[in-house]
DNA sequence: GCTGAGTATT
């Protein structure tokens, strides 16, 4: 009774009248009819469809008798839907264009806007852009005024492929002559087709004339951008890339945490372990805490420019800050050591990580293996490398790598010829450029033949040697024989 | 609230 009496009840009982009054009760009546044998025809339609998947009938024949049946004419949505049904069958592509010929020429209704987004992320999909496009810049013959969203769905649909990619400049310029508004979203759509084929300059480009023109730029498209940048860097310099992020800056782009590590990162890779140093502490007067992934990797740049100063005062920062170290951090840490020729202190640390509970990898100990190799020290690397094996660490193919490449530097051919059988035994597949450094040093002794029997046993359990070794072997070949005089049938390459 | 897309051997 209150709720009957309450305002909300009497505003809904006038608008009631109201509708009444406006809309005659035998039209309103004609508009339910007329629904009705839309619904009767479309099920209709749908009936015919199922009955005869393969039928030779044109659908359009089908289309118009289902709604005849019913003295109605097609609906908009009846050629959506079975537009939308042909697009499942590929051998029936070719009469949609017959229906939107159709649509365009015999029909007047306004072509609702969802047919052309399907048309053209169907055509996009099938990589006819051409089409894609045609359809575009078409709609207006349908009577269908498009929107900034129709454009951007066929933007993103030619952004999947680089060939797409070229084309949308022209297709914004024309597009203009549709009185269509780019906006923000448009060119997020654009930005991210960039940036998935590494554009990134281009995608700078783009946010500055967003910010010319006052266009509001999301965080995450910067953030999209910069990690484009420091990934791929798109043939630009270091210090180029460095100005652009600088630019982006300038347009009010604020970091956030993962901004930092990306560009972190990238100076890492370029060698500017100080300058990630500096920007850790950036991070840090920004209020974020960097973690141990982050710590990790500035302590990897520091460390490989010789910092290792640095890196001791970073690492004890870490364990103050109370993080901890996992076994990558421990590996550079162990890989710095290593470089100073610590080995001793390397190789203390490896107890240390066990007592911690951190248990050394096959990393930590191929890094103190080839350190040592390549100090000279071959007895301590022989020492512990018998270590080593009595702990029953499995070896991987890196260490056999590091090992016969030793080898092969030191002249003791036949130890790494019996290094790369036990290798290949455990079914480690050695690089071409581990198999080439052997057959090259066989080639160089003049042991020819050797270097012929390595290669057919190799070859016979699917190792593949790189083209040095070809080389290594036509050369020697050549001086010794003529070439036509080789046999090489017995080396026959049955796969590649 | 938020953390994600990031780390180690040449």
């Amino acid at each position: 009774m209150r709720s009957f009496s309450s305002s909300s009840g009497n505003k809904y009982h006038n608008y009631y009248l109201r509708k009444r009054r406006k809309w005659p009760h035998p039209i309103y009546k004609q508009r339910w009819h007329q629904k009705l044998t839309q619904q009767h025809a479309m099920q209709n339609l749908k009936h015919q469809l199922l009955l005869k998947p393969n039928s030779q009938i044109n659908p359009l024949t089908i289309l118009i008798n289902s709604f005849n049946l019913f003295n109605s004419d097609p609906s908009p949505n009846a050629y959506h839907f079975l537009i939308k049904t042909l697009m499942m069958k590929n051998s029936h592509h070719h009469h949609i264009d017959t229906l939107l010929t159709h649509i365009e020429l015999n029909e007047n209704f306004e072509t609702p806007e969802s047919l052309f987004y399907d048309l053209i992320e169907f055509y996009g999909e099938k990589n006819e852009f051409q089409k894609a496009i045609d359809v575009f810049f078409k709609v207006e013959k349908f009577r269908c005024l498009p929107s900034v969203g129709l454009l951007n769905c066929l933007v993103s649909v030619l952004c999947k492929r680089k060939e797409g990619l070229v084309i949308v400049p022209q297709v914004l310029v024309k597009s203009r002559l549709m009185n269509i508004r780019i906006d923000e979203s448009s060119f997020v759509v654009l930005i991210k087709g960039l940036c998935r084929f590494r554009k990134a300059k281009c995608a700078v480009g783009l946010l500055c004339h967003m910010f010319e023109y006052g266009i509001e730029i999301d965080r995450s498209c910067f953030s999209l951008v910069l990690s484009t940048l420091c990934r791929f860097r798109d043939n630009v310099e270091c210090g180029e890339v460095m100005g652009l992020v600088e630019e982006m800056r300038k347009l009010g782009f604020c970091f956030d945490r993962m901004d930092y590590v990306n560009v972190i990162r990238f100076l890492v890779i370029c060698g500017k372990g100080l300058d990630a140093l500096e920007l850790l502490s950036e991070m840090k007067r920004d209020g974020f805490m960097p973690d141990v992934v982050c710590y990790t990797v500035v302590l990897d740049g520091v460390i490989s420019i010789g910092e290792y100063e640095c890196a001791e005062r970073l690492f004890d920062e870490m364990l103050l800050c109370g993080l901890v170290p996992d076994i990558s951090t421990y590996n550079v840490y162990v890989n710095g050591l290593c470089k100073q020729k610590k080995f001793d202190n390397g190789i203390m640390m490896l107890s240390c990580m066990e007592e911690i509970g951190c248990k050394p990898n096959t990393v930590t100990y191929n890094t103190i293996l080839s350190a040592i190799y390549e100090s000279g020290e071959i007895g301590l690397a022989n020492d512990f490398l018998a270590q080593v094996r009595r702990k029953g660490i499995m070896l991987n193919s890196r260490t056999y790598e590091i090992m016969i490449c030793r080898m092969v530097d030191t002249d003791y051919i036949s130890k790494a010829l019996d290094l790369l059988e036990e290798m290949v035994d455990k079914r480690l597949l050695p690089q071409s450029a581990t198999f080439d450094d052997i057959l090259c040093k066989l080639c160089q002794k003049g042991l020819v033949s050797k270097a012929l029997n390595l290669l057919t046993e190799m070859l016979g359990k699917n190792v593949i040697p790189g083209c040095r070794s070809w080389k290594a072997l036509l050369v020697e070949l050549q001086i010794k024989h003529d070439y036509k005089e080789i046999d090489f049938s017995d080396m026959e390459i049955t796969s590649t």
